[in-house]
DNA sequence: AGCACGCCGACT
DNA sequence: GTCGGCGTGCTC
């Protein structure tokens, strides 16, 4: 075959297609197809991979390769093939795929050696390629399961991912698999520096049999013989990531196991009503672990203490409290709001609200200062209120701290801690605990023997179709985790979602569930594709969004259901607002299809930024 | 995404 | 006349 003459090389922008450069005579023998290179692009020197070669180009005059960065191909055929899927699947274009599979390190412009892959080593009498949904309730039992497909894959002399929630779970997941596999064990997570990555990124990509540990890039992981996938708490919505392309981990899996074959378990205590429907559909083998008994259920039901309006403790549960203090037991009170206040407001009708987001700001106890829930941004309280110059800032919404301190006051006697996601340790020492629902990060360290949650009812009213499945998976988890007791205070005690944790009774949430998702036509009896619009100018944004929305309307065909352009859940973040159309259908695919004519249509205008979210 | 090119208003 | 603001379009 002679030497190949030109190279297509995607680089990380929004650009569908490839870009031609000529082949250096240099560089004939040394070129492959993933490997990185550098070239001039638009005037700028710029890093690129190659997806393939071609004798013509129709372009006139070729800019030359500069140089070739890897010594092997970062690439490697199977994961060119996944991106290729994940820029049609997602509509991002096949750069934004592979470099957001490439380590930190290798984005830059650096020459780097790349191991060779070493074949021959895999023997392939493993399993044949397939997906399990793994739902165990017992917390416990799916560790054996996941142990003897993890010892048979490594016995093939291929490799297993592990993705993870979070930090906590890694780190007890490693102390758990040292002691059982003697082999390499690699963490993949955002705290790592680029250095670290890369240098974890290249021993995974040598080949040798080993585990990696990681949250949820580590999807990509590098291994060229891979084996095994295990998604820990798939119902987790730390899957889907929050920037383009808003990938999700558990497609991401699908595409790879499709490709290599390999064996995917999506492992939870309660497993979303989309997993578990597309499981069904797809016959994924289906592996149950139930408890012979569950720990008790008391629902208390608040409108039985409509006096009580003040307090977040129902009598029932304040002496519950009482009891468990006197016989020395651990309960946690569950409560999914932060902070001491949520709106700090004054009598002339001013609120505090952050400058560039809008919205009411948080009062912070341990910080002592105002901040924004969205944006994070930090403010001292004002002495007086900055519209009418009076002293009558007064605040009212409670979160987790005014909680944490009402009840410290009536049990001057207990010891009371608080857990959130920023906290840095738990309160190992305390009796009484309260907690966001980042409590769950402590199913396998921590012993509870209570657990209490507070605010179901704002839970379940959210403005988020998932809400409902979202509440039910973390009571199942937090009833679990509770040795002797999980309690609820309600006003609603007639919802699904607490008859059915009662009886434990999933195959009934899920009907029910899924009637009602099929009623509004939400997931996973149809596809969701969000089109979000940003930018500084209110006005102007929302004018755009109705333009992309008539373009839609266009194209349109009767089996896309095309919402009105409506300001988004975050409605203003960082000084942009945000404007948002939903496509609803039956077909990603065709989803896709839509916004992209309409996108193409659309003359892009400056300070103005549209996302594709697919399956938002 | 970033950068050049070109069109229009302000000004030595 | 020229300098520079920003909007539009292209990148092999």
């Amino acid at each position: 075959m002679p030497p190949p003459k030109i190279a297509q090389v995607v680089v990380d922008l929004p650009l569908e297609s490839s870009f031609d450069y000529a082949i250096g005579a240099t560089f004939q023998d040394k070129i492959a197809i993933g490997k990185r290179v550098k070239v001039l692009f638009n005037r700028r020197e710029t890093v690129g991979v190659v997806v393939g070669f071609k004798d013509k180009s129709r372009f006139f005059k070729l800019n030359p390769i500069i140089d070739i960065l890897d010594t092997n191909p970062s690439v490697s055929s199977e994961i060119l093939k996944l991106c290729e899927q994940l820029s049609d699947y997602y509509g991002c274009s096949q750069g934004e795929a592979i470099f957001s599979y490439l380590p930190n390190a290798l984005r830059k412009s650096q020459r780097v050696d790349i191991p060779a892959v070493s074949f021959g080593d895999t023997k392939d009498f493993s399993q044949e390629p397939k997906c399990f949904l793994l739902h165990d309730v017992t917390l416990q039992k799916s560790w054996e399961f996941i142990f003897e497909k993890t010892k048979k894959v490594l016995e093939a002399g291929k490799s297993a991912v592990f993705l993870m929630p979070s930090v906590e779970f890694i780190e007890q997941m490693e102390l758990k698999i040292k002691e059982v596999f003697h082999v390499p064990i690699f963490i993949l997570d955002k705290k790592l520096t680029p250095k670290q990555e890369l240098e974890s990124w290249l021993e995974i990509k040598k080949g040798t049999p080993c585990i990696v540990l990681g949250t949820l890039s580590a999807v990509f992981a590098p291994m060229p013989h891979l084996g095994l996938i295990v998604i820990y708490e798939e119902e987790n919505m730390v899957y889907k990531q929050e920037q383009t392309p808003f990938l999700r981990m558990q497609k991401v899996a699908e595409f790879r196991f499709q490709i290599e074959g390999a064996q995917v378990i999506f492992s939870s205590v309660c497993p979303s009503i989309e997993t578990y429907q597309y499981a069904k559909e797809k016959k994924w083998e289906m592996i149950r672990f139930f408890p012979e008994k569950y720990s008790a259920f008391q629902l208390i039901d608040m409108s039985n203490y409509k006096s009580q309006k003040a307090t977040f403790l129902s009598f029932p549960l304040q002496n519950l409290i009482y009891q468990s203090l006197e016989q020395n037991k651990r309960i946690v009170l569950v409560m999914n709001r932060k902070g001491f206040t949520t709106t700090t407001r004054c009598s002339c009708g001013f609120i505090m609200r952050c400058s560039r987001c809008d919205v009411s700001m948080t009062y912070r106890y341990a910080k002592k200062k105002l901040v924004c829930r969205h944006c994070g941004e930090e403010q001292e309280l004002p002495k007086m209120c900055p519209s009418c110059k009076a002293a009558y800032l007064h605040s009212s919404g409670g979160g987790i701290e005014k909680l944490e301190s009402e009840v410290a006051r009536v049990y001057p006697q207990a010891k009371v801690g608080r857990y959130d996601r920023d906290s840095e340790r738990f309160p190992q020492e305390s009796n009484i605990i309260i907690a966001t629902q980042a409590i769950t990060k402590m199913q396998s360290s921590v012993v509870f023997d209570v657990i209490a949650l507070i605010d179901f009812d704002a839970q379940l009213n959210r403005f988020d179709f998932r809400c409902a499945n979202k509440l039910f998976s973390l009571l199942v988890l937090l009833r679990q985790m509770a040795k002797e007791k999980l309690l609820v205070q309600t006003t609603l005690r007639n919802e699904y979602v607490l008859h059915n944790l009662e009886k434990m009774d999933f195959e009934g949430f899920y009907k029910k569930e899924l009637m009602l998702r099929k009623e509004l036509g939400f997931p996973p009896s149809k596809h969701l594709l969000s089109m979000m619009v940003r930018g500084k100018n209110e006005d102007f944004v929302f004018e755009q969004t109705k333009k992309i929305y008539d373009l839609l309307k266009i194209e349109a065909s009767s089996s896309i259901d095309i919402s009105d352009p409506h300001p988004d859940v975050v409605p203003k973040l960082r000084d942009k607002y945000r404007f948002t159309i939903v496509l609803k259908s039956k077909s990603a695919k065709n989803n896709l299809k839509l916004a992209k004519k309409a996108l193409n249509c659309f003359k892009r205008r400056k300070d103005l930024v549209v996302t594709i979210n697919v399956d938002p």
